[in-house]
DNA sequence: CGCAACCCTCCCCCTGCGGGAGGGTGCACA
DNA sequence: TGTGCACCCTCCCGCAGGGGGAGGGTTGCG
């Protein structure tokens, strides 16, 4: 029986840590005096200790740890495991795309990015739509566009995506991808055929991966805002080239277009 | 002149979040009107937000982000920026030994590390010691070698170093460094010559790179919990072979010792 | 003028941890 | 059998950076 102090330093956890590891459920001590309320501990207990440290080593929320913690079959507990270790991944894709972005943005002088005011018509697409979180989008995007080419025989133009406003400032939002059609295709699954209105669109070409596509963004919502025009709805990515069509990352084009409609106010 | 709404559509950043950025003197609005409190931005303000944004993405705590963005100079900024990048290389460094300590530590059956108890005698060295954050330790480490090396000619033994408990459990501790010598040296820049304190040391040796130390260290713990053991002082590490010795990491050792003493209470 | 959409401030909540106050326990030593 | 001290307890507050929501003022279109 170890007192918390000892076990604290057997594990190089904090006393407090270990209260809290208690309290949350993940570390329930060996026992607990009932009338001092004294926690002691078993030296058993620290290989569970430490793989609790690593885990929030690792960002894990304790909630999680706890999950892991209780699933007692090791294979589903490796399942629990690499998803968070898949978290990890995807959040180190998005720091590298983040210090690609960041680099480009200290870079003296203006991004250049070149947007111009167009008529958009109404076209008849097949879409699959749904409401997912931004962390989810390109997961999502990858089934969403399988599922098309699944059903539809035949587009006639690249395919596309409506992103929510709400997906980017509140982390989730409604989105949509869709692909251009001559006639009206079955709903099969998710996908639906339905009417993209016509609009007027702030237009601009983000080339090359996606990293730092933020960059042509605030561009675009720059230029928007010079000319007096304001934003209508959701934005549009048109994928005019991806890796569906070139393997070379830097060939890729993706058009955003930002419904705008003329201020009527001041100048 | 944008409301934050608008401007918040822009950079893809929430109402909240600019307010906050405002508050925190990150991004002032171009404009706030006295009577209503209205924040009004400019679309120049634009580049900012998203360097904030990215920043942020990075993990740049809000004080650091004010910095960089007061740093008029390109290069000074630069500075600030790759040392923040530099903190994420450490840190994904750790991410991947703790990575690396998750998998032995939830493989099954024991960890199977071999303790012994051992009675070493006081020892003249030459050391470097002072107090240090937990993610220091390493850069430390290599400056007071290398000052130990300098001064230092004749050793009669691995070097090894004195880690305080406060370190691990409390972030920040005592730390020193030091080889065995024959004869004191004189007192040069940091090193001075002292005798390490003869102990009784429950002992286990480490193999490999340290990513997976703290496992070696979990199985000591345990068995000098099992054996009635408390333990007394520091942990000492042995380098017995390291990166100066060869580069194979595989064929590194490092020896843990914990100065205990019989617990003479209950059983 | 009415009304909806927008904006304001203020307060509380979340996560995971640390600091510190105020008070009870355990145990060696005299 | 004290006595002292290190240890332990609970409870409250702080930090970061953000979200939710209440309650109330502004803006601007129809």
């Amino acid at each position: 029986m170890l007192t918390i102090g000892e076990f604290a330093q057997m594990t190089h956890l904090s006393v407090r840590t270990l209260r809290r590891y208690h309290e949350a459920g993940l570390l329930e001590p060996a026992r607990v005096d009932p009338s001092s309320g004294y926690r002691y501990y078993d030296a058993a207990q620290i290989p569970t200790a430490q793989v609790i440290s690593k885990l929030r080593e690792l960002d894990v929320p304790l909630a999680d740890v706890r999950q892991i913690l209780l699933t007692q079959d090791p294979a589903a507990r490796a399942t629990l495991v690499t998803e968070h270790l898949q978290r990890l991944e995807d959040q180190l894709a998005r720091t590298q795309a983040a210090v690609a972005s960041l680099h480009r943005l200290l870079r003296p002088g203006p991004a250049g990015v070149a947007v111009e005011l167009r008529q958009v018509p109404a076209q008849l697409v097949a879409t699959v739509e749904d409401t997912v979180a931004h962390t989810d989008v390109l997961a999502w995007y990858a089934g969403a566009m399988a599922e098309l080419d699944a059903v539809v025989r035949e587009t006639v133009g690249p395919p596309g995506g409506l992103y929510d406003n709400a997906l980017f400032t509140r982390g989730r939002g409604h989105v949509s991808v869709h692909v251009p059609i001559a006639a009206p295709v079955p709903a099969v699954g998710r996908v639906r055929s339905t009417e993209l209105p016509g609009a007027e669109l702030a237009v601009a070409v983000h080339a090359g991966v996606h990293d730092t596509i933020d960059v042509t963004y605030g561009e675009l919502g720059r230029w928007v805002a010079d000319h007096t025009l304001a934003v209508a709805g959701p934005v549009r990515e048109t994928y005019l080239l991806g890796p569906r069509d070139t393997p070379v990352a830097a060939h890729w084009r993706t058009e955003i277009g930002w419904p705008v409609f003329r201020v009527t106010g001041a100048g």
